[in-house]
DNA sequence: ATGAAAGCGCTAACAC
DNA sequence: GTGTTAGCGCTTTCAT
């Protein structure tokens, strides 16, 4: 590739080239104002013919402050994350910061190494979708500017979409359709966000005069809906909620396998509204959260720290939510909940469409 | 956050304590085996006590090499592009390197000022999907080792899906099916796989005796597909080969929103297998790609690279694709190929499944 | 406004 | 095997 060790140009080249001192030329560049317009022009030029860059490394290494944000998350593949990325990056950017990117892969053990090696080269971390504990999350943050996307945890900056808004604004737009019983299926055992969510539908129930039944643990995809969607029919109900839009669709999917029309006989809402939600037939009902929001007003806060602020360590910043109504969500039929006869054909109340509030999903 | 500008723990904290010189602490630590081992356990286990980590900064400052790969993606939004990350993620991270994003956020210049400040923090680049013009691209790499993924450029290494097997792989599904005629939905004009695509489609068309129209170009989305297909009832096909899935989809719901039955009517296949494939009714029938295998090959082939080796500046790393046949492909109707009256309702032929050959998408 | 010199934390020669 | 001594490229006092 290169022929032999291209040692960089450096300060010192350009500041030989210009005939000033070394000093001159970093202040040219770090504190302009505080150098000769005429000198820092020519300073500038010389830089320029010679093609000086200033290295971002040794810069850190002399003043403590690399320039550079970690974003951890546990499946960069999952478009959820991709998106909390994608603000955080942009935010960065803006502020003359590079991001760097650890996926955890979904493993503990993964994310300890990734964040031991990413910690000493960052001066801050956005933790997105974590496995550790909130202890463990505490540490760190004791030891660098930290900010927690997606959970709450004591004591250290957080923002969280308002699940518990959503949960209700759910619970309020079944409850309009004249269902008067829900199911939730619920996600992750250990997830933040299934707790808050769960908590809030149960209060909402109450207020509403609403029936409530749990079903799961389940894994957070469609495969785990499918097999929700059996337990389901076990004890049907008109309504479910479901913890995720991978579950909520594969709820649909296991329903519909066995005959149960959705939403005619069972209606179905989801949390997320990732990009599949618009695309499946019935479109998903789902509380949509702005996740590319999220990741920007983060990494905001993290940078704040960064500067010096002290780091708001009160309640979390709460996101608003959207209530995005598609089809999988209908007035409850006056039939009965029982699953239909298995050998209906799976009848096209497919036409649905763009009553949906739904805005630029992608 | 932190009380007072904590200095780190040194190399030298950690010799004085240990009672030997700072180098030999570094050779523990870069070089063990050069070094008594009784000495070595010592100093371990003061650097442990003393919680030294060594500052990866001043080593690279010291060794230029960073051990810090950039990866480059126009939309880290976009799922395509993030299980291409999380496969450059996981190769590098297993090497003992942290990888750095940049986002150029399908922006030109994003993406060249993204470029300028990762470049000199990496010791290596993964570029995928670029904007930038292979000339362009030939000028990075000529200082830093580059890899190029999804496109192939002259004398840069390059890993690129087996575009042209895809394309060949589809036009013998659709002419196995019946169909003599197929569209293909172009995506956007500056596209190498694009290009690929046509082409290869092209030839295939002409040895299955098949024929072949094309239109577009699109963008590349739902929205794309969408008025795609208001083009394609103006002149009939019974078979459409879209550039990509998000396109595809768009073609099948603009189809269908007009009445036509797909596959019924029209059978309509994409590129990539993105989630959302086997998701949607009727499944998609589309060419898999391995996006993560991808990462992982191109990271590998990079950081042989970084490691000396010549960098193979022949032809492309070529990936084998697989075609994932769903219900959105079939047979081909006797009937005439033109729309179905608009006042039909959009019947059920919803009933679609599992016939796929369809193995582990996420 | 500019120059000189010391040092950030680590590694790489080169002695011993 | 281990210690000594220079730097890597940049910023930062402290002088002038």
């Amino acid at each position: 590739m290169d022929g032999e060790r291209a040692r960089d140009v450096t300060i010192y080249d350009v500041a030989r080239a210009a005939g000033v001192a070394a000093s001159t030329v970093s202040r040219t560049f770090s504190r302009p104002g505080r150098v000769n317009a005429a000198t820092a022009e020519r300073v500038r030029q010389v830089a320029d013919t010679l093609g000086y860059r200033t290295n971002p490394l040794a810069r850190a290494l002399s003043t403590a402050r690399t320039h550079m944000l970690a974003v951890l998350v546990s499946d960069i593949g999952n478009p959820v994350y991709g998106e909390m990325v994608r603000g955080v990056q942009s935010v960065a950017t803006q502020a003359g910061y590079t991001v760097l990117l650890a996926d955890s892969q979904e493993s503990d053990r993964t994310e300890r190494a990734a964040l031991e090696r990413a910690l000493p080269s960052v001066d801050g971390i956005v933790l997105a979708g974590s496995r550790m504990s909130d202890a463990a999350i505490r540490v760190i943050a004791k030891q660098k500017p930290v900010v927690v996307l997606g959970r709450a945890v004591v004591d250290v900056p957080s923002v969280v979409p308002d699940n518990a808004r959503g949960a209700r604004e759910v619970a309020a737009h079944l409850a309009g359709l004249g269902h008067s019983a829900l199911t939730y299926v619920a996600g992750p055992a250990a997830s933040w966000a299934d707790g808050v969510r769960w908590r809030a539908l149960l209060e909402a129930a109450e207020e509403l005069q609403l029936r409530l039944r749990r079903t799961g643990p389940s894994s957070p995809d469609v495969a785990g809906g499918v097999r929700a969607a059996a337990e389901l029919l076990a004890q049907p109900t008109s309504a479910v909620v479901a913890y995720n839009d991978q579950l909520a669709i594969g709820v649909v999917r296991g329903l519909r396998g066995r005959g149960v029309r959705v939403p005619a006989d069972v209606s179905v809402v989801g949390f997320d509204n990732v990009g599949a939600a618009e695309l499946v037939t019935p479109g998903l009902t789902t509380v949509a959260a702005p996740l590319q929001a999220g990741g920007a007003a983060a990494t905001r806060a993290l940078l704040a720290m960064v500067q010096g602020a002290p780091g708001s360590t009160g309640a979390p910043v709460v996101l608003p939510v959207r209530l995005v109504v598609r089809g999988s969500t209908a007035q409850r039929s006056r039939k009965s909940t029982s699953p239909a006869s298995r050998t209906t054909t799976v009848s096209a109340s497919a036409a649905q469409a763009s009553t949906s509030t739904d805005a630029g999903s992608r």
